[in-house]
DNA sequence: TCCCAATGGTAAAGCTCCTTAACTATTCAA
DNA sequence: TTGAATAGTTAAGGAGCTTTACCATTGGGA
């Protein structure tokens, strides 16, 4: 791959790239610690930390004494090791978020609209990023990765993306005004990395994240990476099959139709008809009265059945450590039981939580997508599983 | 993980041991060939080979002469390297194989009975092992790794056997005897990975296999390694949700009784009776008279759509660049068209081809699991994504 | 105040595993 | 018989790690 528009980083021996990774992984470390941790010598350890230092990719973060004995320097991420940005472009708002590739925050920029059309919507982001980046300090201005999440699935060609063309557009610009790699991904699936790192699913291995609320779609975190599938669809639980029975045939995202939020509210406007009160406007109402309002908690209840079942199918394909539900309507923790007995029934037991980020998942996510990407370039690792926009050949992204 | 029980094989250099994973995994080669493919000067190559010979892992195996210049010669697997058995212990058959780490086979038996209760077919495994170490050359006798195939899910604690403590007995006394590790994985699991490397899935990145037969089940394959979950149930799709619509919820396993061969059977017994003839007694039957039989084909056809519906559930969560479809009834290629369509119709196009290796699948994996745990043990890897028997603590597997 | 145990860091030498460069060995064909 | 082509070895050297020994800095206690 010839990414002619980036400059390639140097070379580090194995050492210098294990403690880079370490520190950026972990956090800022000494070298006594860093030679324990990693098992390197100490002289090995120096070369190493100098090596970095060297390139402005670590720098001394302080001082530590302890009881007795010499001084220890802590080292932590410099500033040539880049920072990268992650953006949110949601329906109604665009929010980002910039940090170094140890995910320290640097600069955080957010926009609200009107549902807008999406052209409209493209080139906010455009502003939105040189807003990020005017309120970046100026000895932290060597980007090194942008990463766009937005609520569509992202195949290598884009095929579903509404106004396609458009956006190629914009990233064209946005690739020559930075000359940056330019990541796009999947909204669900960067709340599904967030939650992984920093969320509900901390210190498991392999966990599915499940967004219930307008739309209907799942992330899939393994090892720490995301796992998207040969074009970018794994994870789009909009598309199991339903209904399906003997007697009924599924139609095109018939999950979608049935638990999305709306149909969720359309529901309760027809049990509601028969009552004096007027239905809840919105699904934060219902949830609100759930439990004062008998109509209410069963309306939920059945809801979080068919969470359940969705969640089933989930387990049953992949056998996930852990579900974490997320999402406008998932996020409420009344629904748990009622999912957790619904997979145990149907699967076997699997621990099943609420998301933790709430809104800003989606950020947090593209940013640690970021992190990695830019980590993996430094380290001369090429950072699989991303689709990355490619200017020489913008009618396709290059699969990373 | 201490394993006491078998000795550990000599630390490599770099260079040998991608020397040997080139030929245990693309088969016999020269060391010009070796040095080309590797990227290996020719000093390094003469020093990886002579290091690998004396061990035993490497011997020549063949002079090759060109139209001109100096012969070289031919490196293939040596007998130190060890061998490998894979074993399909299933309800009226057992099937085991006997390979070097580079896949040759060595011996083959295979036994079938009626079917047997769980305690006698699990006996009947010992003498199979021992059958075929007879017929195994006497300077190939260096057996690095058994694993054996069952009709189950297997999970770290077994809990899913039927007749677990007998089978622990069992495990126990095979470990005793050969001393070396003992793998188990599903049956299914096992076809996957053998269409994935041998079949239907060559070329491919990442593939599952459904098998449709008397029971349903699925393997998911990635980039060569089996995807297993966090206990061993990935690919359980019996459990998906069915039937589920606006009016009915799903049943336990309701998947497998209407998808099974059983239910399939059922179906068109009920079909029959308004006719003069007999139903067919068997599926084979069934689809023997597809073409000629109009009433068949119906039942088949919509046999066919609802394969597809379970493709499009396995589809939305995964995205597979390929499904292969085998067993009893899902092998039958009339089926193909319509799982496509349906799988179309619902989530997006996938290639979807039938399985290549039948009855063999299941064996033929074993094997292929085991070469790829006496392998990696060779090179100092370890082997990730399966389940151990361990001696140590007999009441539960380890995942290594 | 000065010494010393404890800890952090450096210098020197050497080892492993790879490379390049130059050579030798073997083959077939002209 | 000679030489072009290919295979393989020898020798020298370098990168990147280690071990061993030493030096540097610290706070506490004699």
């Amino acid at each position: 791959m010839s990414q002619s528009y980036v400059k390639e980083p140097p070379t580090l021996t194995d050492s210098a790239r294990a403690v880079l990774r370490a520190i950026a992984t972990d956090g800022p470390a000494t070298r006594p610690q860093l030679s324990a941790a990693l098992q390197f010598s100490k002289p090995t350890m120096s070369a190493a930390v100098s090596e970095l230092e060297k390139y402005g990719f670590l720098t001394p973060a302080g001082v530590n004494r302890g009881n007795v004995g010499r001084t220890s320097i802590t080292y932590s991420i410099g500033s040539k090791a880049g920072l990268v940005i992650g953006v949110d472009c949601g329906t109604t708002r665009i929010h980002a978020i910039a940090t170094g590739i140890d995910g320290l925050q640097i600069a955080e920029v957010e926009t609200t609209y009107e549902p807008l059309p999406d052209s409209q919507r493209f080139e906010r982001v455009e502003t939105v990023l040189s807003d990020i980046l005017a309120k970046c300090p100026a000895q932290r201005s060597d980007l090194s990765c942008i990463v766009i999440a937005l609520p569509n699935m992202i195949s290598p060609t884009l095929a579903r993306l509404p106004n396609r063309q458009r956006f190629l557009d914009v990233l064209a610009r946005l690739s020559e005004t930075y000359q940056v790699p330019i990541l796009l991904e999947n909204n669900v699936n960067c709340a599904a990395l967030a939650e992984y790192h920093q969320g509900a699913a901390r210190d498991h291995s392999f966990a599915v994240y499940m967004q219930i609320g307008v739309n209907v779609g799942m992330g899939i975190v393994i090892d720490g990476r995301l796992f998207r599938g040969f074009k970018g669809g794994a994870g789009e639980i909009a598309h199991l099959p339903f209904p399906w029975s003997e007697s009924e045939q599924p139609a095109p995202l018939g999950v979608e139709s049935y638990l999305g939020a709306k149909a969720l509210l359309e529901r309760a406007g027809e049990t509601w008809k028969s009552k004096a009160q007027e239905a809840p406007g919105d699904t934060s109402k219902l949830f609100a009265i759930v439990e004062s309002e008998p109509t209410a908690s069963m309306i939920v209840d059945r809801h979080a059945r068919d969470i359940g079942n969705l969640a089933a199918a989930c387990v049953s394909v992949l056998d996930p450590e852990l579900i974490v539900v997320g999402g406008g309507v998932g996020q409420n923790a009344r629904l748990l039981p009622e999912i957790r007995n619904t997979v145990e029934r149907l699967c076997w037991p699997v621990d099943i939580v609420v998301g933790e980020l709430s809104n800003k998942a989606t950020v947090v996510g593209a940013v640690r997508l970021a992190m990695d990407f830019a980590l993996a370039r430094l380290l001369g690792e090429n950072a699989k599983a991303a689709f990355l926009f490619s200017p020489d050949q913008a009618s396709r992204l290059v699969s990373v």
